[in-house]
DNA sequence: GCCAACGTTGGC
DNA sequence: GCCAACGTTGGC
């Protein structure tokens, strides 16, 4: 039974990075700040309990997947959207009919070596990820086993 | 800091 | 429903 599936969410670390997720409670955290349609789709359509997620830095000097996490909580309502001092505030969003969602994930193990997006750019297997998809910028997206297991195996080695 | 690529907004 | 203008993402 291979139910569950593979992610990479994309974090910019001067605003939360791993260490932030380490740091955590349970090292838990609720993804919050989602604004993407296509992105909350996956989160609520897609996402399960136990589905594995590779945590990767972006907008950084070397981005670079870092670590592995896992989904613990399925998605629901974001509430940071009804906060109008929060940085992703949106007064569209209906608490009676919430916009936008989030997930929570658990860390699951630090990179011994990272495995940076020149890694993946240059490594054939990796080819056909969204991360190297021209355009693509979607801040949670699925990745394939075989991606998942390949990456884990480099940042563990 | 630049800028390509994309998503969203709003006038019509 | 079109599409120009604008804002955002994110690598470089």
């Amino acid at each position: 039974m291979s139910e569950n599936k593979y992610w990479l969410f994309k974090s910019e670390p001067n605003n939360y990075s791993f260490s932030d997720l380490l740091g955590e409670k349970d090292q838990t955290a609720e993804w919050d700040g989602v604004r993407n349609y296509q992105a909350r789709n996956l989160m609520r359509d897609e996402m399960r309990i136990g589905d594995h997620v590779l945590f990767y830095h972006s907008s950084t000097k070397i981005p670079a997947v870092i670590g592995t996490a896992t989904i613990v909580k399925e998605a629901y309502p974001d509430f940071t959207a009804w906060d109008s001092s929060a940085k992703y505030f949106d007064p569209k969003s209906d608490p009676d009919n919430p916009t936008w969602l989030m997930v929570d994930i658990r860390a699951n193990q630090e990179f011994t070596s990272q495995v940076t997006l020149q890694d993946i750019k240059q490594n054939p297997s990796f080819q056909h990820m969204l991360l190297v998809k021209r355009g693509v910028r979607l801040s949670v997206q699925p990745v394939t086993q075989q991606e998942y297991e390949e990456i884990v195996k480099l940042g563990m080695s």
